[in-house]
DNA sequence: GATGAATGAGTATTCATTCAT
DNA sequence: CATGAATGAATACTCATTCAT
């Protein structure tokens, strides 16, 4: 008779958003987020089209949350208090590493390719910063670099550091942007294929890491 | 003041198409598929939107048509009679090929990477044919092969052929897809930039050419 | 730690009663009814929605208290027991009451400007009967005038009586109407101000007693 | 077959218009603008909801229309380009004009005195300017005033002009605001009466003239 | 008594599609 | 062939009210 514990309400929020974000994502990145309904999501998760606004304020919100949780899931992945530098062993971890939780995620990965072609949604990825998971601050002191410009950042490091060990004319740049090509057009093709071969896909790294290590 | 021929007819009504398609085509891959209205179309294009459905049954159909009739030119392009084969200089001729008519049809590669993320739609594209532009049939007697399909046919069957000049433990299949990858992020890259360097634009093809072919 | 009384536990009752009301009344006032939301009031004075639910059955019964509360206070303000009879000084004294109550329940007269202008609620301004406030009662045996009546009732008597001192042709229906009027307006006036200024403000009330009296 | 000419469009447009402003501004003055759903206007109006945005596009804009066609149908009433300067003969005349308006307009001036207390829409009514009625227009070169601020600056004037022929103690400020407050008050009671008497009526405007002019 | 999660009916708005002219 | 007024089903979102705890 006696109300729940605040305790049992933050637990009960917490398990319902979570329950309500899993369930969302995973229409979002099949159906695309315009052809997601509320009403969908709310049918799939089993509650009421008014509880979802008891947790989001909006649909923009509910998938502003859900980028915010993945890209934070993601960079604390990549250790977030790293240097930004890369040596060569790590850099091999590092595609390693992405790939790893490209499969792991690959709904929220289905849902990057698809705002990246929608000018309109595209600015939120662009724009999540890299923090906890949820974290709802919006600015980070001293540290305003989004998850994306961070492993530009990074990337840009070593393939500079790279030219060192190469012959003459080799273009850092160039060979940056083509990693980056080849990796987003495995990634692309993984997360949109039913079944992964387990066997082809870790060939599939290894030459990428044996072509651009 | 003479009455128009059925033959003069039929011709206005295929450019007023080709107006209406290209003017959807641009919208729906600036803004999306969904976020572009018909009236917006309608308007843009100079016509009423009672006439759209003169001519396209549906929004959907519409959407088909221009579909069917980019793969249908593209196809063209790369000469639907051919004999599937291709020699090393037809290959890089192939790539060269394929990268211009990245830049000249950018709308429509836009609207392709678009929808290879959505599910409903996305079988329209693996499944539109090689045929007519603008050919309403949608099944082709003996001819059932798709665009994509033709084309990893072709593509297949040069890597396989390249084994031969390569040393042992070549992986044509590993190679060839590697070679798609990084096209297919090339592609997503360039067709969603604002503004393409030229000179970077070729130093890459160059690089891919030099890598895979 | 000694257990209530069942009196204690009234007082307590009566003490959140007025509490929800008063800031119901605030936001009724401020936002407009419609504009509040019962969430926004239950917040706002310090309970959970469930708990306004104990207190009031509904959103329009709250409201309905409200009404029947401040009228009851205003009535008493001018003394219920009276007669009816005002003399020329007890006139006087009635508008300069009147224009104090009117600065000291401004939360009120802003919302029964409000509503005298929606028919739905209209009727329960006009129906509040003159009784304890906060009473749940709605009927009264053998008194059912209403505050509105009451008051004009005592009005209409007064400017009657007046006739006898002014000139022949008074109208004292028009009279008192004139005066309805006057402070009718004055009121809305005084009531959508931000801020009164006292020395006009009492200038105005002598203006009006001059004029009416 | 031929569609129709513009013309014709255009006057089953502003025909269109009419009706559902008309059947809006009823409910809204009865009703109140936030218990008025679109529904029931579409309803009233014998037409679709849909149809509602086909000619506003939205409950607001609706509203403003409705604003501003009565406010501009009502300035010209009062002749917009007069000089500012009213004589007796004209303030009589500018006051049985304006109870003449009242009448022949009830309903708007419900909706007015609605809003004068509703914060949300107050300025909506402030700001909505002299001009032709329905006009789209926001800004007009020379001539920002509005429709209240006008009226009172040329009352304003009036009463200072008054002052010439009064006693000395005549208080042109007090006079006019409570000139203001009986208008205000008599127009209220007008307004939110079932029926109005003819005779009472013109007896109360005599008297207004009588105590003002 | 007290809590806030949960509901569901309602509201403004959008847009592909139809149809009288 | 051509028009745009008209429709209605769908969609995001709100909020008074209920109820298990």
């Amino acid at each position: 008779m006696s109300p729940r514990t605040p305790r049992q309400y933050e637990e009960i929020r917490e398990e319902k958003k979570t329950l309500i974000m899993d369930v969302a994502l995973k229409h979002f990145a099949t159906d695309g987020y315009h052809n997601t309904t509320i009403s969908q999501i709310a049918k799939h998760a089993g509650i009421s089209k008014g509880l979802m606004y008891n947790y989001f304020a909006s649909k923009e919100e509910l998938l502003s949350e859900i980028i915010n949780r993945s890209t934070g899931e993601i960079s604390k992945y990549f250790d977030p208090d790293r240097d930004g530098y890369l040596t060569e062993e790590e850099f091999e971890l590092f595609i390693r590493k992405l790939f790893l939780i490209l499969r792991e995620k690959l709904s929220f990965w289905r849902l990057f390719y698809q705002f990246l072609m929608q000018k309109d949604v595209r600015e939120m990825f662009l724009h999540s910063h890299i923090g906890h998971a949820g974290s709802k601050q919006t600015h980070y002191p001293g540290r305003n670099s989004t998850f994306l410009i961070m492993m530009t950042e990074i990337l840009n490091d070593y393939f500079v550091r790279k030219k060192e060990r190469m012959p003459a004319g080799y273009d850092p740049v160039l060979d940056m942007n083509m990693f980056l090509y080849t990796i987003e057009g495995f990634g692309l093709a993984t997360v949109y294929q039913d079944e992964v071969d387990d066997n082809y896909y870790n060939k599939t790294i290894n030459r990428i890491i044996e072509l651009y290590k």
